[in-house]
Formats: C-alpha cells, structure tokens, sequence
RNA sequence: GGGCGGGUAGCUCAGCUGGUUAGAGCAUCGGCCUUACAAGCCGAGGGUCACAGGUUCGAUCCCUGUUCCGCCCA
C-alpha cells in the first residue's frame, strides 16, 4: 500500500488547478522505490518484452525520443496492467565516433590531442568522460516517466555486451562471413575513419563537369573524358569505353597520355559504361572511386593512390604532394587550362558525400578493412518478413525493406577510431599468421611465436547494436531471461534506422539465435517543427522536450505525442497543441476534484454489484459509452493506433464523461433522493475509476495522484487491471434515448443563444413529437431537460398546439419551441429557416436523383435503397415542419 | 534517373474493405465569472476532399495523367 501523504488528503481542498511539478517528481521515486517496473520470471503470467532502442550515450533528450519512448511506455504500462510479465530493457549505446569527437573536441580545449595521449590513457578518458557526463539522456527517461526495468540498464560496452560482440565475430569469422580485404570504402577525412555505405548522406550540390582531353600516344588525337573530380586524374590508370561504341572500337591506337603526369594509361572496353554520358569515355581511377575499382578489377588495371588519409595529395600526386584535395583540384584545373586540356567546364548538379557525424565531404578510397559478407544474413531476413514471421508496421515500409536487403551490399565494420569495441584480431609477427579468437591468445598457434599485435582497429557502434536484442538478455549464455523474453514482443522506433538498425538486428539475430528478435516491428515518423521542417539546432526550431516538461508538464507532453502518433505521417509539433493538452490534464484533474466531493464518504463500489437494468438512463447511458471506451482502447493500442486511443480518451472524458454525464448527475448528487444520490455516487466512482485505469498508460502521474487520493486503501494504479469490455453494459437503447435527450437540450440551448436570451433568463419550451416511446422518452426526461437548459417549464406533447410567437428548432422528428413574447426577431428567424428549407432542399434533389435512377434501383443492394427512401420520407417531414414554422411567423408578421 | 508517401476547414490531422448531412482538436465569431474547472461553460460559422480524365447506379476512397510538397535509393 501506499502511504498518502497530507498534502493528498482527499476532498475540495485539492488544489484548483494541477500542479504537475511535485506530482511527477514524488511519484516516480515511489514506483522506483517500490520496484514497480521491474519484470519477474514468473511463468504462469505470459510475458511481454521490450528493448528499448538505445539511446547515444552522448544524447540529450529531443522530441524524438519523447515519441519514441512515450511509444513504449504506454504499451509497456498497458501489458503490465493486464497482467503480463512486462520487461522493458534500457540502455545506451556507445557511438563510437560521435563519442570520440566528443572528448577529441574537450582535449583540442585543453591543447592535448588523443595522439598524444596515446590510446590506452585516451579511452580511459572517454570512460571518465562517460562516468561523468554520459548517459544524461537516461535521467531525462525517468523525467518523462518511463518503467523501464532500471536494474537491467545496459550499455553496449559492458563487459557482458562485448562478450557477446567477439563471440559474434569469431563465430561469423570462422564461417567466412567475416573477412578482412582491400576495397573502396568510405573515407573521413575528418573523422579519419572508414565509415559504412549507409553513414554517408548524399547531397545534390552545385558543381562543375570538367572535360579533360586525353591524347593518344601516337599523337593522332584525343579522347574527352568528363569528370567532377578533376583532382583524380592523378591517380588515373585506365579510360574505359563501351566495346559497342564506333568512337572507339576501330582506333588502332589505345594507348593514351595521361596530362600533367608522364604516364602512359590504356584504353579499356567495359559495357558498363554509358555511351551517352558526356563523350562516352570515363576515366578510371580504381583507388578513388568504386565504380572505377570494378572496372579495373574486371581489366586488371593496376590502382594508384594519390591521396592520403586526412584528404591530402600524397607523393603519388608528384607535384601536387602535399595539397589539400581541394586545393589540388583548383591547381589541377589552372595547369590544365594553361597546357590546353580543358576542353570544356560545365555546371553540373550531382549527389556529394558527407560525412553523417560531421558533415565533411567523404572520399572513397582503397583500403584494407573488414567486412560482413551480409548476403546470405540479408536472405533469412527478408524470407522471416515474407513468411509474416516478423510484422514490419505499417506496412508501406516492407516495400522499402526488401528493396533495400535485395540490393544490400557487404558492410564494412571496421572504424579508425579508438573507442568502441577493439577487433579480436591479432597478427603474429613471426609467421604473420591472422588469429581470431575470443580471448587474447598468449601464443601463435602456427609458430609458437610471442610477439602478436591486435588489429587497432574497433568495430563499428551498429555492430554491437545489431545484438541488442539478446545481448542484453545475457547471450552467448543460455539465461532464463532469453528463454523467457525472447523473441522481444515489439521494436519500436524511428524509420530512419530501418536499414542501420531494424535490418541488421533481423540478420543477427535470426543467424545467432535462431529466431526473430521480435514479433512486431513499428516504425514510427519523424517529429518536424510546425512548417514540417526537419528540427536541428542549427535552425533553431528545436522544442526541446525538457523545457516542455517544464512548462506543461509530462503528462501533457506524452499525450500530445501520442495525439500525434498518426501511423505513416511525418508528425508537426507546434507548442500551442502541447498547450491544449495540458488543458486537457487539467481538466482531468478537475472532474476528479469533483467527484471527490461526492464520494469521498463512499465505499469502492463493486461493479459487480451494479444491476444495469435497473439503473437510471444517466448512469446506463455512461456505463455503455466507457465499455465503448475501453474497447476502443484496448483495439487501438494493441494495433498501435495511438492517435485514435487518446482521441477515444479525450472523447470520452471530456465530452461525454464531463460535458453530460456530470452536469446530468448533478441533480441527483445534489437532490433529496437517497437512493438516486447514492446511486449516482457509486456510478461517478466506478466510471472514474475505470477511466483513471484507462488512461495512466498514456498519462501516468496525474492518474496516479488522482487513483492515490480517492476513497479506500489502495495500491498503485500501475498495479490495478487493466479495465476489460463490459458487455453487459452495453446498451443501445440507453446511447439512442441520450441521443434524443442531448438533441432536445442542444436545440433549446440553440434558441437560447441565437436569440440572444440571457443565460440566466428563465423560460419554457414546448417539445412535440409524434412518436409515442419517443414523447414518453422525453417526458421522463423532463426534469433532467429543464436541468440543463435552466427552462422553468417543459411541455412534452404528441400533437398538441405549437406555440405562437416562438423560435423553433428542429431536430430529427422532434420540433421545438421556446416562446419568447414580442422578443422572437422574426426576421432573422425566418432567414434561419430558409437556409434550413434549402439545405433540406439540396438532400432531398440529391436522394431523389438516385430513386429515380432506373440503373441506381438495379444495382444498388436493397438496404442501400431502403436507406436512401427513409432518408427522403425523414428529409420531407422535415421540410413540411420548416414551412409550418414558417408560415406561423409570417401569421405574427401580419398581425 | 528509380522508388515511396502526401495534398481533406485558417492551422494540424482522422476518415478501415466505394453508399454517413465529410469528422476532430486548435484557431475564429457571439454569449456567459451557472457553487469541479475562465487552463472553464453554452452556442455558431467555416470544406468544388490539389487539378483533369476514367471505371461505377454511385468516388474523398479504385484506375490513368498533370501538378505541387516531403523523404529514401543511385
């Protein structure tokens, strides 16, 4: 049990508005404290596990992760509720190179580098660093009120993870999937690493197609290759042409003169290449592009590389050694201008390179690293999405997935940077033989010798998070907690990571484990600032989730996000929504002060006990709405339709539970009636109740506050069931009898406002209607009528005589009055009425377009004709009832 | 160049397999300090469903084309 503290006594003194502050913070630190999120292995309960896709240790919290994680929470807290054992796994990931810029940048400050630190005092520094400064972003995780099981908190450089990361290479190296070899790769300049073909973001950028004669060796001639990159062509080793191409498939010459170097380069027949592009010949330059590399393999020309690995021309570049490589290109292009070889120089728009960590333009370069052979990993991936063994949701993004895993190429995981999980490679320095292994070994295997070095390389961050789904569960160990909780339930996270992250976790997991590492994966949009821009610090639309928090809130900021959840849209935030929402808690808040004035004296009431047949309309008609409610609920979240839960949500309490429920309560709360009244306070408590259940998965503190304060001892609401479908409250007699009721009192209200009666001005109406259960309907009702539209009399009549002097109201079959003695502006009553008359008019042609339609009446199924008929006898009445009105105020007009 | 998604009220978005008077929130306008809530209550206005064709008895929904926006891949 809780204890309630003073400030949470119950009753009218709680204060008049929410104040989230105090709440969110007391209340996290007792689900903490009593343990409330931690996951059993209890196996009677069926279990439901999350890992929560980790965050960059190095992060800070944006609204992306306030989606994300509001995701997660709120199906975390809904299983929970319903009674599943509930594992949500945190963690953080190591991101080696945005880490290492990180501390590179904080010893650039103190005028130290990491080189001459050296790397085992560097790496110390960065574990320093992490100690201290990393892993915010986890703190801001509880602000936001997530029940992640914080004692199984992992970081993807614990000892346990990277365990499980050389058991993965060894493994994968001894079943040939991982090999080491010289290719193009992706080069930083900047961050001096080899980066993944994925960690490049291509940008259309304005540039220049130069064309660059090449003569022949014999003098006769030349051939024009066109090239963005003209400082390339000092490490040209070939030209190719397409073997088709009557430019150059007869030259006897095919030997050609390389400017500005004194080599001699042959021209080589590839199809491949693209008869149309420029001149249709294409420079090869194998070490700096990947293409050329191709080429040049299928051609055995040889590869040169001119550029060293900080993007400067090497001594292979001859005079241009030591040039940065865009300083050579502009010299390259002045020399070859001047020497006559430039033939032409046009605009050109084409796709650069950049680097994603920092942005520097990437330069493919030849290089010796290592690689996964990912191919036959991406195959048992893609067969596990089509066989709907894993669920990619929505599903557009299958499309994508498959597309991208077809044409998926190897992935080079070696990085030359220092943190992050070192190679388990050692080179023996005697035979030179390669060792691979789990532990470091002490001697060559092949000679005995000592004297081993392990490759510098690390491995990229991605490596590790690909195991994230089981290395957190204890693997390589068979633990009790893999048993149980894997396969993980559902992935959630952003679509931007599909391919860096969702994509490899399936080839890893299915290839170490077996299995699929989740059942579900749900992608989730982007969260963009409200002109649908992309939120970067540099633009400065940043809504920084944390301020946020502190201004409206959390659960205001967390039922925002799930309002905005639409699955497949990019999601606008704008903080005037936030603002609503926050109204939105408060109002909450407010019913809760209500209903606490009238029940704090009453017992917990057993819904079992509750007979709705023999309940008043009030109280059937809000009983069927919530089980209504929570099957919507309960639909909605388990399909991840978050947007259409909280709109249920919102629906629901604000404008059914508040607007009618608790206005048409009050009499009897109010009244005499002992019965009715007590009633009444046992319906109120149980529909709050059930309400609070219903929304604390979305909104957490201020349903706890609320559950803490009402009547009797009680435990916290994360531990209380999750509300279930009430059949036997459904009624539909009840919802169509409240229809009427609310139409009746909307429509005496209407006339109220339209002829400008004072609120407070009493007055009477007359409602006729034809029907008999409907006229006895609404005579029971009267009192509740009067109630709610402060009339002082009500007339309900089948036929009786229609007021003189009266304004009307229309609704349904129902007609109303309310007269109002030389008040009515008949006037503008009668232009009320005409615009009625014409959009009656409207539907009527619309309708009996259709019956008239001989080809209509044939094809169309019988109910959809029987339907359009009632609809045309409804709008007919309907107009007869206008013009009556109509022609009574003309009568007063006259006389 | 290839692919994907989108264009619905002033704004942000719902609208499941074609048949509802096309909905919601916010904003707007009018009236209210009605004893839970002015962070509120009551009432109202506002849409050629991007454009043009087609299929169909019937299209916001299905098909084709055009156009604009966004994203991904090369």
């Amino acid at each position: 049990m809780i204890e309630t503290t003073p400030e949470n006594t119950p009753g009218p003194d709680l204060a008049k508005a929410y104040e989230f502050a105090a709440v969110e913070a007391k209340w996290y630190k007792i689900w903490q404290e009593q343990k409330l999120f931690a996951a059993t292995m209890d196996e009677a309960k069926p279990a439901f596990s999350i890992v929560i896709p980790p965050p960059n240790v190095t992060g800070v919290l944006h609204v992306g992760h306030a989606l994300n994680n509001t995701m997660q929470d709120t199906l975390v807290r809904f299983r929970r509720m319903q009674g599943y054992n509930t594992l949500w796994v945190p963690g953080t990931d190591h991101a080696g190179i945005a880490t290492q810029n990180v501390v590179e940048r904080q010893l650039a400050q103190e005028g130290t580098s990491r080189h001459d630190l050296g790397r085992k005092k560097f790496v110390e520094r960065v574990w320093q660093w992490k100690e201290e400064s990393g892993g915010q972003i986890i703190n801001q995780l509880k602000r936001l009120g997530c029940s992640c099981d914080w004692d199984r908190e992992r970081f993807t450089m614990d000892a346990g993870l990277s365990r499980a990361v050389r058991e993965v290479f060894v493994r994968l190296h001894g079943e040939g999937l991982i090999y080491k070899g010289d290719y193009i790769i992706n080069w930083c300049p900047r961050c001096r690493t080899a980066l993944a073909d994925l960690e490049v973001e291509h940008e259309p950028t304005d540039g220049k197609l130069y064309h660059i004669r090449y003569p022949f060796v014999d003098g006769h001639g030349v051939v024009i290759v066109a090239t963005t990159r003209p400082e390339t062509m000092l490490g040209d080793t070939g030209v190719a042409v397409h073997p088709a191409d009557e430019r150059y498939n007869s030259m006897p010459e095919q030997r050609l003169i390389l400017p500005l170097t004194n080599r001699t380069i042959p021209m080589v027949f590839d199809t491949h290449v693209e008869r149309e592009f420029g001149s249709g010949a294409l420079k090869v330059t194998p070490a700096h592009d990947l293409n050329d590399f191709e080429i040049a393999r299928r051609h055995d020309l040889p590869t040169l590389k001119v550029m060293d690995d900080n993007g400067v021309m090497n001594e292979a570049a001859g005079p241009y050694a030591g040039l940065d490589r865009f300083a050579c290109r502009a010299k390259v292009v002045a020399d070859l201008t001047e020497q006559g070889f430039i033939d032409k120089i046009e605009e050109h728009q084409h796709g650069v390179g950049h680097c994603y960590r920092c942005q520097t333009v990437v330069e493919p370069t030849l290089s010796k690293q290592w690689f996964v052979a990912v191919k036959p990993l991406a195959q048992e991936a893609i067969r596990a999405v089509q066989e709907g063994r894993t669920n990619i949701l929505p599903k557009t993004w299958e499309n994508t997935f498959y597309d991208w895993m077809y044409n998926i190429r190897d992935w080079c995981i070696s990085r030359q940077i220092w943190w992050g999980h070192q190679i388990p490679a050692w080179t023996c320095q005697g035979c030179g033989e390669l060792i691979v292994a789990r532990d470091t070994p002490e001697k060559c295997p092949k000679c005995d010798g000592l004297e081993l070095i392990q490759e510098t390389d690390v491995l990229d961050t991605w490596f590790s998070s690909a195991l994230w789904p089981f290395s957190t569960l204890g693997w390589p160990d068979k633990t009790p907690e893999l048993a149980m909780f894997y396969p993980t339930s559902v992935l959630i996270t952003s679509f931007d990571i599909l391919f860096f992250w969702v994509a490899r976790m399936l080839m890893m997991g299915i290839h170490l484990m077996g299995e699929i590492p989740f059942t579900d994966v749900y992608l989730h949009a982007l969260v963009r600032d409200q002109y649908g821009a992309k939120m970067s610090k540099s633009k400065g639309n940043v809504l920084d989730p944390l301020e946020v928090m502190d201004k409206y809130g959390t659960d205001a900021l967390r039922f925002t996000m799930a309002a905005f959840a639409a699955q497949g849209r990019d999601i606008r935030l704008s903080e005037e929504r936030i603002e609503g929402y926050r109204h939105f808690i408060n109002k909450i808040w407010n019913a809760a002060r209500f209903a606490l004035l009238h029940i704090k004296e009453s017992p917990a009431p057993n819904l079992l006990h509750l007979d709705p047949d023999r309940l008043a309309l009030p109280h059937q008609w809000i009983l069927s709405r919530l089980s209504a409610t929570t099957a919507e609920v309960i639909r909605t979240l388990e399909d991840y339709r978050f947007n259409d839960a909280a709109q249920a949500l919102y629906q629901f309490t604000w404008h059914e539970f508040c607007d009618w429920y608790l206005e048409w309560s009050k009499p009897d709360l109010y009244g005499d009636d002992v019965v009715a009244k007590q009633t009444a306070q046992m319906v109120l408590f149980a529909v709050l109740e059930t309400l609070l259940k219903l929304l604390h998965p979305m909104i957490p503190f201020v349903t706890e506050e609320i559950w803490s304060v009402l009547p009797g001892e009680r435990a916290s609401i994360m531990t209380a069931p999750f509300p279930t479908v009430r059949q036997d409250w459904e009624n539909t007699m009840a919802e169509g009898d409240t229809a009427l009721f609310i139409g009746v009192v909307t429509g005496i209200r209407n006339i109220r406002s339209e002829m400008m009666i004072h609120p407070g001005a009493e007055i009477g109406a007359t409602v006729v209607c034809h029907d008999a259960d409907r006229a006895n309907t609404l005579a029971g009702l009267s009192g509740s009528i009067k109630a709610l539209t402060r009339a002082k009399e009500l007339t309900v009549t089948r036929n009786g005589e229609r007021p003189k002097g009266a304004a009307s109201y229309l609704f349904q079959d129902v007609e109303i009055f309310v007269p109002i003695a030389g008040l009515v502006d008949v006037q503008k009553e009668l232009a009320k009425l005409e615009k009625e008359l014409a959009k009656n008019q409207d539907l009527i042609d619309k309708i009996t377009g259709k019956l008239t339609n001989q080809k209509f009446l044939a094809n169309a199924p019988g109910d959809v004709v029987a339907k359009e008929r009632d609809k045309q006898e409804m709008y007919q009445a309907k107009m007869a009832k206008v013009r009556e009105s109509m022609a009574r105020l003309r009568e007063i007009e006259k006389g």
